[in-house]
DNA sequence: TCTAAAGCCGAGCATATCCATGGGAATGGT
DNA sequence: ACCATTCCCATGGATATGCTCGGCTTTAGA
């Protein structure tokens, strides 16, 4: 009865071509839900990682994959041994959406020739006159004004204010 | 002296870890190379893949399989035989980047949840108050701002304007 | 009518992604 | 002291994706 669904998301099959564009792999998707679930417990002790992948229908053994760079980050802490768990390092208002995806993807750019000002050059070795980058560009800093801006607090009063007491069942 | 390099982005390693976040794939960033040069050239009859390829330093024939569903989305026609090639069946204008995207990779969206807003539920199950959800449809729509705002109209008069004489190998 | 230029088509390899498996090390309760 | 729980680490495999390759069809011009 606690358990919900198992490995829900899995199951769902592609469409028949490509998928999408621009597209988020589950290590971001997977990785802000479990930040979630540590949020909306956060100041309530370790929580298991077991309870977040039975709660979100997730692999356990694939979100322990997830969460070890998170931990290297230092956006969460761990306590080994029986009723251990994570828990978030910092305050919820204090990490944002776009933290987690870059901890889990890496920088967020749609083309390597705008992952890193610095090197564009090497990129392609066109980067000065470069028409398209300057629109990879702007996606870019569009994607990143949003992802930055939404922080698991905002997450998290967003989910008590709902007033869906299965919250935790959701995201 | 007329072609620049050859297969230049194809050389290019990848970094040591995991890439970016929100990646656009091949198949979109060319494919807007490609249609840049066709709207650069149009009004002069058809353009050979051939010399796309030498002056964007791509695979001829990888190009061969983008152009494909262009031209079965009605965005560029094609003249078979000797002297033939390829050319816009729209003004250029009337063209957005955002088209191009769609059309080889598939409907803007960061995650499956919101590729589609009619069957949302059935992938997750979980869509009325999933909290990351809120979150993938604003990166989605910003992005959706961004590449649909600019045409390939955009792109000609900047490089027309940038005043540099080798605009046609940039992008 | 022959030939070269070009579009068209399908198969196949290489790599990345997603996830499973099998263990080890640390910790708290009995 | 033992045992269950939990984090931790390394490897492997199935699937999807990105890209290449070879061969066929159509057409213009000599």
């Amino acid at each position: 009865m606690g358990c919900v669904t198992m490995y829900a998301e899995t199951l769902v099959a592609h469409s028949e071509f490509g998928g999408e564009a621009l597209r988020l792999s589950t290590r971001g998707r997977y990785g802000v839900k479990a930040m979630f679930e540590l949020a909306m417990n956060h100041g309530r002790g370790p929580i298991p990682l077991k309870e977040i992948a039975d709660r979100q229908g997730l692999s356990e053994h694939y979100l322990e994959q997830l969460v070890a760079p998170l931990r290297k980050a230092g956006l969460v802490k761990s306590v080994r041994g029986a009723h251990g768990g994570y828990m978030l390092n910092k305050d919820p208002a204090s990490i944002s959406v776009g933290d987690i995806i870059r901890v889990l993807e890496g920088p967020i750019a749609p083309t390597d020739c705008v992952a890193d000002e610095h090197d564009a050059v090497e990129h392609c070795g066109r980067a000065a006159g470069c028409m398209a980058r300057s629109v990879w560009a702007k996606v870019r800093d569009s994607i990143t004004e949003v992802v930055d801006s939404i922080t698991l607090a905002d997450l998290c009063e967003e989910a008590r204010k709902s007033g869906d007491k299965n919250y935790m069942y959701y995201i």
